[in-house]
DNA sequence: GTCTATATTCGGATAGAC
DNA sequence: GTCTATCCGAATATAGAC
């Protein structure tokens, strides 16, 4: 058993990383929602129900604060993919992404990447966990692809990068805000509806 | 012939006309490169080489700035399918139309539309002509989508609302950024490629 | 570490001379 | 209609008490 003072620590460290959670919870919501420009760190603090000014204690700026939203998400799909059976297929364990990015989409849990000129890149762009995670799924995706291309599964004249963006591209496929907005459609209609145009394509069979 | 002071009045529209054009080509390429809210009016003002001042004169906000940057590419469009031959394929049709928007992007002149919490969102829903024109678009398409599901060309499955989304998304798809940062392959390229994984789907055929 | 209150910067919009 | 100069609100960030 640990002495109590180390309790008693160890309980505030749970206490702030809660808080900590909540944050990026709430931020990520917020950057789904609106995109990284318009949300305001006024509508963070109020939607997590603490004062703007103790925001910058846990955060330096705005931009760490998406960021921090950003990694979230990253090691959410981390952790996701590696999750995925063994056994299963590489086609489909990328069907299983694919669909995992856009559920979280259709759930409002999906932070939207920031445009060219967002000041956000710039963060991103020399922010190590985020590109440590980017690079993870990379790999993690590149061997899949590459092995549903040597099985004949994925279409192999096309290049491994285009079919990694074509499926990364998923996770802010404007579609299904559209098809969602226009209410004929579940939600799992349309994920299954977006999948198949995405692996199958539009033309006949 | 007309009098010399017709002939003036008719020079001076003709100049605040082409003002007004050099103003929206500008907002334009600046709403694709950063998007609505990064986009400043100072910025605008500066890559046209006028005075902000001057730009509220021809247009009573950034909103209405924006807006008329949207209607003009959406003119484009209309333009550009009424021009398609007569004789073609519904689907040929369709294939170009998304070929253009992706042409468009690639070129840096293609708006991004606005989030979903936009103020921007709230003028172009009350922008008739932007309206105007987005229902014509999607009169268009429509037909064709229907004849080309008929003929068997297009799969017949599939809503022909989410077909029409699937090839209108094409005008803001990222992947067509990410290869073009790639640096590997050319644009011509890059269009065919995504045409292809569009119509063709990611799996072998 | 959390709060209230405030400083500061930035950007949309306007006044008024020409 | 264009300019210079300015206003003003909004939003990021900080000071300082508790």
């Amino acid at each position: 058993m640990s002495s109590p003072v180390v309790a008693r620590v160890s309980f505030k460290e749970q206490m702030l990383l809660a808080r900590e959670e909540a944050i990026v919870k709430a931020v990520s919501r917020l950057l789904a929602e609106k995109g990284f420009e318009a949300m305001t760190v006024d509508e963070v603090a109020a939607e997590v129900g603490i004062a703007k000014a103790s925001l910058y204690k846990h955060f330096p700026s705005k931009e760490d604060l998406a960021a921090a939203a950003m990694v979230r998400v990253m090691r959410r799909a981390q952790d996701f993919l590696l999750s995925l059976p063994a056994g299963d297929a590489p086609l489909d364990k990328l069907r299983a992404a694919a669909r995992w990015t856009m559920e979280l989409q259709l759930a409002g849990e999906m932070p939207s990447l920031p445009g060219r000129g967002s000041s956000l890149r710039a963060t991103l762009m020399s922010c190590q966990p985020y590109l440590d995670g980017l690079l993870q799924v990379r790999e993690q995706f590149g061997g899949w692809i590459e092995a549903a291309q040597a099985s004949g599964a994925l279409n192999p004249r096309l290049p491994a990068v285009a079919v990694l963006y074509t499926l990364y591209a998923r996770a802010c496929d404007p579609v299904l805000e559209f098809l969602k907005a226009g209410g004929r459609h579940s939600d799992a209609e349309i994920v299954e509806l977006v999948l198949s145009t995405c692996f199958d394509g539009l033309n006949a069979r």
